[in-house]
DNA sequence: TCTGGGGTCCTGGGCCAC
DNA sequence: TCTGGTGGCCCAGGACCC
């Protein structure tokens, strides 16, 4: 480990909501929670003020609203976070080449291949300028760690949270661990915290004296080898700025449990199409197609197949995860299905002509038994037991739909928090719709809070709209 | 109105080749 | 020829992170 305190660990607050706050001026001050608004949403962020009602990331978007049943309820709105996290990388890319970004909120710095700092009275300096240009550029706040490594950097900047900048001194590092949680630890979850709780350990300190083998013991070699050196302060991972995609994948929850096998085959095709899409976006092919099945129950299972060689054609993992699917007993109804894909490769030409030949030839040999099985199907749909069934399914199509499902009619829909413009009124945004109206309330990141106005879901002066700038430009 | 979506890593069992 | 050890790959599940 280094002797100087020169990883920086930058962690935007309450990301998500901070940004909708700084975007729609009426929200400021108020509890706002990003999330999924569907029957099995979970939030995403919560804002400082919902935070005090008890609302935090992950959990189910009912209880929320039970907690805090005034809050301002927001779909999240990526395109905007993606836009202000390219600001921030970029700032922090002016500090060095070495950067890695965690997510679209957090990232680690190596200050000293930057050559920005080499001390703790220099990297105290990098730090509170980079809080300033980042409240500058984008209009929002961030914590900053700064510590000798990866680990305690980013401890350091929970610590700092919110708003705040923290410096962990090289030398006191395990003094300061020694009587916090095993669970501030990166890497230790309810599971491994519980197993430990239960092996009489708690905090950090109670690791260090358990000792390597002990712990190695009860959390196996590599997890049990690895928090014993995380327990005395040893933490070597470099800062890497390139992570190369390990595997590609796509999932959806159906707002009701899917019974239909027929309906299931059909949103695994769906989604094998999505992940395929995924994966030639990012110029990858893949040897190992992954089907994932979550069931009534909340059970969750993976079946997966490696394929002679890699793939980027939809109709081959298409056919693998629908093989996959036929092992899977899916009678007591499907809560979610996801296809994925993994042992990405960097496609070439030819892996392209023999797949394409590949699939072709499998789609002779199988074309016949796709029949039968399709015929087989129908045929029971159509018999005596299958009536009920056949009854529940369109139900599911109505109450559901499923989050890729297109309304027979074209109805236009607005969703909660997202921009429109009125060809009258001008810029706003989307406070909630029902009932055949939307309400919409008019003012922009640098204006004082605005008016409500309801509309006509389909009045033809309002139209979707890109979100404005949280800062405006010089 | 209980529990999203997209990832990574590890473990352990089965199987196969040497 | 039989057996055992070993290592690699495949597969499923679990834990964790943001």
């Amino acid at each position: 480990m280094r002797a100087a305190p020169t990883i920086l660990h930058l962690d935007m607050d309450a990301f998500y909501a901070s940004a909708e706050q700084a975007s729609k001026p009426s929200l400021r001050g108020k509890a706002v929670i990003v999330g999924g608004l569907g029957p099995r949403g979970v939030v995403a962020t919560a804002s400082y003020e919902a935070r005090r009602f008890g609302v935090h990331s992950a959990m189910p978007m009912g209880q929320a609203r039970r907690l805090a049943p005034n809050a301002a309820y927001l779909v999240p709105r990526f395109g905007l976070y993606r836009d202000i996290s390219e600001q921030v990388m970029g700032l922090l890319r002016e500090l060095s080449p070495l950067v890695e970004p965690l997510s679209l909120d957090e990232a680690f710095v190596d200050l000293e291949a930057g050559e920005v700092a080499w001390d703790t009275a220099s990297a105290l300096a990098v730090g509170e300028k980079l809080r300033a240009d980042i409240r500058a550029v984008t209009g929002l706040t961030g914590s900053v760690g700064l510590a000798a490594s990866k680990m305690l950097a980013k401890i350091a900047s929970e610590e700092a949270k919110p708003d705040g900048l923290r410096l962990i001194d090289p030398g006191t590092e395990r003094e300061l661990l020694a009587d916090k949680s095993v669970r501030i630890l990166p890497g230790v979850g309810p599971a491994t915290g519980d197993h430990l709780r239960r092996a009489g350990i708690t905090t950090v300190g109670d690791l260090a004296e358990a000792g390597e083998d002990e712990l190695v013991r009860l959390l196996g070699k590599a997890h049990g080898g690895h928090l014993y050196a995380m327990a005395l302060a040893v933490d070597e991972r470099p800062v890497v700025a390139e992570r190369e995609t390990k595997s590609v994948s796509v999932e959806d929850t159906f707002d009701v449990d899917i019974h239909d096998r027929v309906r299931v085959r059909l949103e695994v095709d769906r989604l094998a199409e999505r992940c395929v899409g995924r994966l030639r976006a990012g110029g990858h092919s893949g040897r190992t197609v992954v089907l994932k099945v979550r069931r009534y129950d909340f059970s969750t299972l993976t079946r997966s197949e490696t394929l002679r060689g890699p793939t980027d054609d939809p109709a081959v993992v298409r056919e693998a995860a629908a093989r996959l699917l036929e092992s899977v007993d899916t009678t007591g109804g499907v809560r979610l299905l996801g296809v994925g894909v993994s042992g990405l490769a960097d496609y070439t030409q030819e892996d392209l002509f023999a797949q394409a030949q590949a699939a072709e030839a499998a789609r002779v040999v199988e074309a016949t038994e796709v029949g039968a099985a399709g015929a087989a199907l129908g045929a029971e749909a159509q018999g005596a037991g299958g009536g009920a069934d056949a009854l529940a399914s369109v139900a599911d199509e109505q109450v559901a739909g499923g989050p890729e499902a297109e309304p027979e009619v074209v109805e236009r829909r607005w969703y909660a928090g997202h921009d429109v413009r009125h060809a009258e009124f001008g810029p706003g945004w989307v406070q909630g719709s029902g009932l055949g109206r939307v309400t919409v309330r008019f003012e922009t990141p640098g204006s004082a809070p605005g008016r409500v106005r309801t509309f006509r879901v389909d009045d033809p002066a309002l139209s979707p709209a890109e979100p404005l700038p949280l800062v405006a430009a010089e």
